[in-house]
DNA sequence: CCAAAAGTGTTATGCTTACACCCATGC
DNA sequence: GCATGGGTGTAAGCATAACACTTTTGG
């Protein structure tokens, strides 16, 4: 309380202790016809050894967007990914250390991105590996209950947002797009309600329809893998914003 | 970073200033035919004398909840009341004296819990008052964009969730029910249409229909005010639950 | 019988779901 | 011509949106 009295602010910050603040980044990516995020090994107790979700300590003049982003370019490497930010756990024993509130973010980074990327051993962790998410292992603190809020919100954003073209490669096939949809959602699609809803819509002389709701654009390329049809390529009209 | 080490923790830690953790809680209540928000007005500089959100420090050993639970009760004197969590600003420079991260709630409390209860002036506000959300007066820090927020999330769960239920008495008309919805939406409803979306439905004989996706239940009640026909009683099948 | 709010139905349009076969390509 | 993934249409059911008049009550 007395937030609102400087005074009365003095008081408490000198006389109460501070929790620690820590952002924790749940790491996505698609890959292997596979969810996976990135976990890192603890090199020390507790829950030495077992996985956790990276994540550290919030700089003192560090916006919470920005520790995110240090986090996530610590472990991948990578710059100018998809963040959001997700939820606030602050259970007083979530660590048994001491108080430690955590602003949990959700990345999203497309393999594109992450080819040729080296995954960093950081000083804190033995090790650094991407797991699926529909086989994880132990994971430390309560870095599963936040894995699992995480899913939820990454698959309630599918259908009413862009989200997914952060997965994806600039241009893909409606196969794929139908693919990164079931990989995520764990379940089969019908392909013909997909495309109905994902295609592009035309006049009948081919010209592009003014109140096109489909969020998609047809490059006009397409892409020749194997030995069958080609695919047709498309592109998202807009990327997904930051919440 | 380096969370994961006992030793650079404790080195972190001892070395580096720890920011401030506050909660800020937005109140909504329906009262007078408006949505209103319950603001308090600053006795100390920074902002002194301007409105603010209720809020005040996480004390070293209370959850996050319950630190918006009791900020929320020393306000209002109200407990049981519906919280979800917001969101969590972290802005450097959102408080002109010190790093202070909040984490914002929300919360609903129906005419009926507040009927008898009296606003509490507390030790850090000149004053306590509701204020109307199509009306607001000038914010302290960055207060207007969290009320902003509250009120996009709470428009949003509207027709998703049961939220309304919480602002509502337990018994209620039609009519009411679509006054509340147009006060938070703030646009008019059509009359026929939404009941039809909130309308239990029943079988033939009248008796309850089976599959029926309306999360009301008609009590069997009839409320008669003023001079004209009586409106049947509705109560929601159940509450909302928090987040 | 008047004032006031409660209550009620239909049509058009578009989305959702379920479902099975032909097409284009390289070898 | 065959193997492989790309590509297509239709019908039923359901939600949405637009729109105006009748019913019940107390005074």
């Amino acid at each position: 309380m007395t937030k609102e009295n400087p005074q009365a602010e003095k008081h408490d910050l000198s006389r109460y202790p501070r929790p620690s603040v820590t952002v924790d980044v749940v790491i996505f990516t698609i890959m292997a016809d596979d969810l996976r995020v990135l976990l890192v090994q603890r090199k020390a107790e507790p829950f030495r050894g077992v996985w956790a979700i990276p994540g550290g300590f919030v700089h003192i003049d560090e916006d919470l967007l920005a520790a995110a982003r240090r986090e996530l370019e610590e472990e991948t490497g990578l710059r100018g990914v998809y963040l959001e930010q997700l939820y606030t756990f602050g259970e007083p024993d979530r660590d048994p250390r001491s108080r430690v509130i955590t602003v949990t973010y959700f990345a999203l980074v497309s393999t594109d991105l992450l080819r040729g990327q080296q995954l960093r051993a950081t000083t804190d962790a033995q090790a650094v590996q991407w797991f699926s998410m529909y086989d994880l292992p132990d994971l430390a603190f309560d870095h599963a209950r936040i894995l699992d809020y995480a899913l939820t919100r990454l698959r309630g954003k599918l259908d009413y947002t862009n989200i997914v073209s952060e997965l994806l490669p600039e241009e893909f096939s409606l196969s794929e797009l139908q693919r990164y949809h079931e990989i995520i959602l764990h379940r089969p699609l019908d392909k013909r309600n997909f495309r109905k809803k994902m295609e592009p819509r035309y006049a009948r002389d081919g010209s592009p329809l003014a109140n096109d709701p489909s969020p998609l654009l047809e490059t006009g390329k397409k892409r020749m893998i194997g030995t069958h049809r080609p695919a047709r390529l498309f592109r998202y009209k807009d990327k997904s914003r930051v919440d």
